[in-house]
RNA sequence: GGGCCCGUAGCUCAAUUGGUCAGAGCAGAGCGCUCAUAACGCUUUGGUUGGGGGUUCGAGUCCCUCCGGGCCUACCA
């Protein structure tokens, strides 16, 4: 048995996120550790709200309330959807906790104590009317470059040119249309990850297994210029870890929190360490996960993201950990997904474009969901949602495939025979091959899931399903009966244990409808089948079973019209 | 501007380090079955691998170039 640390990226708390959001990070994550659970490893999965930075204190003002409150708020919101998408972390925390400001502190102190932080002098636009220091993007004015009159202090979007703030013309403030804007000095800790480069590098370079993606991404950083630069990690907000404090190896910097992307990723420490609060554990309870001075050595640890997020996870946590000196957990792999588009464009939070969380759970259950986006996962580029695709992906594998499989032998048994598993013949070649080839389709699902293959992975899954058809329609049980019942009897009761075999392999990609097909067969062996030949006889003759509700219903044409224009734009 | 990724059958995608007639699923066509959600099974038609050039005994894969799409570019997260 191994011992897995599985985090997904954890979502900014500001709003309800889409199906592409999902399935870059969560959803990739959930699948994996519900797999590496049945194969009988022991599971960490940790995910969390991102609550700091100035995009949820400018939420929190416009929904009229308190920062901490909108916080707690979206945070409910965001686990009522998780669970409703059936994604089994074990803990959902929260960036905002008293155990990741400690975290987060004591990662900064000891940061300082090793040399690895400045303090910086430096000039930013600072808006009077809203009290705050801007961000460059949250400044707008006209582009000098090409006139547009929108353009944002970070680069313009229409001419693509990239600006400082004050080269614009006309600046004010995006949040308020205020021109009283004032250039002030301010002060901020810089986190040297220059210093840590070549260690970053070599690292970097020793995960040859690791996807292009992710490490290409990683290179361009360290390579790009000068090299990696240092990096300011606090920020002029009221909303955040505090980044002075008792014992701090620094001075002045009253009135300021650290940097989103600083505490972020140590929110995954922190919710594990939430975690083992919330069940009454002690600290090397969650320790061992994360310390390998505490048990952690034989911990594999792999991160699920999109792949915006990489640079933050290859570069900037990996030096906080290391600069710490102490010896915390570094990832051993990161799974990095690329964009899922929407319908020949973007999903767009701003504009509502796309399919939400909660609308997707408002219109078909969380498997329906599951499958299509996982079967679809955007791994080697960026994807493609489509209507069309989804109607006929659910249809044909969920519905007709699997769904119809389970019906048809339910049925037909307990109109022949009962409901229950029917006594009497044996096994012949045909049965004999069936298991051949189901150890073999198993074996290639368990390989690409181990490899976190998701699409591969999908495609054996499906072909697994499909075995049990082929296999019907060359025993014939409805031909079989009328000359040798025992004979028809053999393959239904292999047919039924097949129904719970598919219970237990389908389960990490459609969690509810495996439940629905074990509670069916009156089973709760969920075991994984290493051997397909003896799983294929745990229920026994005489057990009994229940025929199920429909699994997956149609998507119909015009339900599939309805929804492709409900979705073109604008959320409600 | 710089960097990276992608372009393969009508659609969604595969093709170990360049190596036998470029493969699946879906859609289309034909046949079979009738237990089942008009479901299932079998067979089968689709490709000058975006265009052009080059390296090689051999290129979807490597190089150059052009066209098209996407991402990142360090103060959104």
């Amino acid at each position: 048995m191994a011992r897995i640390l599985i985090t997904s990226a954890i979502p900014y708390i500001n709003g309800i996120k889409h199906l592409g959001n999902l399935v870059g990070s969560q959803l990739p994550a959930d699948l994996y550790a519900r797999y590496m659970r049945a194969r009988g490893h022991e599971v960490m999965f940790i995910c969390a709200t991102d609550e700091h930075g100035t995009p949820a204190e400018l939420a929190a003002a416009k929904a009229g309330m308190p920062v901490a409150e909108y916080c707690a708020k979206m945070w409910a919101v965001q686990k009522e959807l998780a669970d409703g998408f059936g994604l089994s972390f074990d803990h959902f925390g929260r960036s905002s906790s008293e155990q990741n400001r400690i975290l987060t502190q004591h990662f900064a102190r000891r940061l300082g104590e090793n040399g690895l932080i400045e303090v910086v002098t430096e000039k930013q636009i600072y808006s009077v009317a809203d009290g705050r220091f801007l961000p460059d993007r949250y400044i707008e004015g006209t582009c000098p470059n090409c006139g547009y009159e929108k353009a944002r202090g970070d680069q313009c979007e229409n001419c693509t040119k990239q600006l400082e703030p004050t080269d614009l013309i006309e600046p004010r403030s995006a949040i308020s249309g205020s021109t009283e804007l004032e250039v002030r000095e301010t002060r901020h800790l810089y986190l040297r990850q220059s210093r840590l480069r070549d260690r970053l590098e070599t690292w970097i370079d020793s995960k040859t297994d690791w996807p292009v993606l992710t490490t290409s991404i990683a290179r361009k950083w360290l390579h790009d210029g000068d090299g990696l630069q240092d990096r300011g990690i606090t920020r002029d907000l009221d909303w955040g870890v505090p980044a002075q404090f008792e014992g701090a190896p620094w001075e002045g910097m009253e009135g300021k929190v650290f940097y989103v992307w600083f505490d972020a990723p140590i929110e995954y420490i922190a919710a594990t360490w939430e975690w083992a609060d919330a069940q009454g554990l002690s600290d090397n309870d969650w320790k061992r996960w994360w310390r390998s001075d505490k048990g952690a050595e034989d911990v594999r640890y792999v991160q699920f993201m999109g792949k915006d997020n990489v640079p933050f996870h290859t570069l900037s946590f990996p030096a906080t950990i290391m600069g710490s000196g102490e010896p915390w957990k570094l990832v051993d792999y990161i799974k990095s997904f690329n964009y899922l588009n929407y319908d020949g464009g973007q999903f767009s939070t701003s504009q509502g474009r796309g399919v939400f969380m909660d609308q997707a759970l408002s219109i078909l259950p969380a498997d329906y969901w599951r499958w299509w986006l996982l079967s679809h996962a955007p791994e080697n580029s960026d994807s493609e949602f489509t209507w069309e695709n989804f109607q006929v992906s659910v249809n044909k594998d969920l519905a007709d495939v699997l769904g119809n499989f389970v019906s048809r032998v339910t049925k037909f048994c307990r109109s022949k025979f009962g409901e229950a598993v029917p006594a009497g013949g044996a096994w012949g070649e045909q049965e004999k091959a069936l298991i051949r080839d189901l150890g073999q389709r198993i074996r290639t699902y368990e390989q690409h899931m181990d490899a976190m293959e998701i699409r591969k992975a999908s495609g054996a899954l499906r072909a697994i399903w499909g075995a049990g058809n082929e296999y019907l329609q060359s025993a014939a049980p409805w031909a079989a009966f009328k000359t040798d019942p025992e004979r028809a009897a053999a393959i239904i009761r292999l047919s039924l244990n097949l129904i719970r075999l598919y219970a237990v392999v389908s389960a990490p990609f459609i969690p509810d409808a495996s439940a629905k097909m074990l509670e069916a067969m009156h089973s709760d062996d969920d075991s994984w089948p290493e051997d397909p030949g003896s799983a294929l006889t745990t229920l026994p003759a005489g057990h009994g079973f229940t025929v199920p509700e429909m699994l997956f219903r149609k998507i119909t044409d015009e339900e599939r019209a309805e929804w492709q224009q409900r979705f073109a734009g604008r959320r409600d």
